[in-house]
DNA sequence: CCAGTAACTATACATATGTATAGCCATGAA
DNA sequence: TTCATGGCTATACATATGTATAGTTACTGG
């Protein structure tokens, strides 16, 4: 089911003030912005939307309108995503958007929580000083995985491998030892895998 | 302005709602969820919890409360930022936080397009192969810096750095070439400094 | 030509909603 | 004690809002 020209032209404004304003108009305030003399017409422009696909509602319910997934891929958010096989300018035409990156999507899980990196003892694994690590709490570490791990109270991101009773942490870094851990011992424990880096520059 | 444990309980609720619902909820929802008879109650809070400094709302419309930030401070969203000093479990509990990541706050940037990352020709770097890193449109490379570059259709990720009538193209692991290319040469173009990593596990 | 649809106007109605008036009860400070 | 405040009930009112009825105009496909 595809839209008019009017019919965008309306949706594209509601999905404009849901992200801006951060609630929906109300049918009064959409006729308002179109000019139109009759709340009808904007109650037609909504319920044609609803139907079509691109908006849910409940009935009854002031500022009850919400973007579905047809509408939030009719007009994405989050940071375009270019195509690597672009040529070129104007890189960020229509043609080149694979996608859009949404913290959400990429990163939604409640579980996570995030360290800040200190120290170089990663590097080698793409784990710069400064780099935010999230780490997926409650989740097991899988055998020679990067995890976060506590020693002696000291947090610490490193490659995890178990031996028969003890646990290795191996950093990335030539520089630095291999830490050996007893399995049972009471001041250690694994929080959690790395689950993604960010870094900002 | 310090707020009761009641109307902590009435603030946390709206926020929730907020978050989860996506918009706001009316005077006699709240009131309706707190069991009250009467919306006066509901409204007696919320004009508590504006004049206290922790919502707004527009006189007259429907659903119209917006978090403050001093809200959003007392019930943060996003990744939660845990202390790097901290000692051993339970390392989420509220006096470890520092912080709370939000994807906006750290690239709310409108002039950012995304890449991701092919080949590991950028490796010492810390960027790796299906990275996507984070191009500042519109945004001058500065010496030695790390941008992404267009050279003869192709996009690439690379140390730039300037010579008298040259551009160096410096990747950031041994076995790949140093690409050098004249400043005027009409298929050449960089594109933007990169502004951040990210990396999905 | 006709039927259907999109895009509206004009008006009206029921209810959803913000807001006000008046008052009750408990608690803590002056 | 008195007074102020927080937290609530009961009721009422004006308006904000969703929705319906009836009709107009223009365009399109059969």
């Amino acid at each position: 089911m595809d839209l008019t020209q009017r019919q965008q032209e309306v949706l594209a404004w509601i999905c404009e003030v849901i992200r801006s304003a951060g609630i929906p108009p109300t049918i009064r305030e959409i006729a308002g912005h179109f000019r139109f003399r009759s709340p009808k017409a904007a109650s037609d422009h909504v319920a044609t939307l609803v139907r079509k696909g691109y908006l849910s509602r409940e009935p009854g319910q002031s500022r009850s309108l919400h973007l579905t997934t047809l509408a939030e891929s009719l007009f994405p958010q989050g940071i375009p995503l270019v195509g690597n096989a672009a040529a070129g300018f104007p890189i960020l035409s229509e043609e080149h958007i694979r996608d859009h990156l949404q913290f959400d999507q990429l990163f939604g899980d409640r579980n996570l929580f995030a360290v800040q990196v200190q120290g170089d003892s990663m590097v080698d694994a793409g784990i710069f000083d400064g780099d935010y690590v999230l780490i997926r709490r409650n989740a097991p570490v899988e055998q020679n995985g990067i995890g976060l791990a506590f020693v002696d109270g000291e947090a610490t991101i490193k490659t995890i491998r178990r031996t028969h009773r003890q646990v290795e942490l191996i950093p990335a870094n030539p520089h630095y030892p291999v830490i050996t851990v007893e399995v049972d011992q009471a001041s250690f424990e694994i929080a959690g895998p790395v689950a993604g880096v960010i870094r900002r520059l």
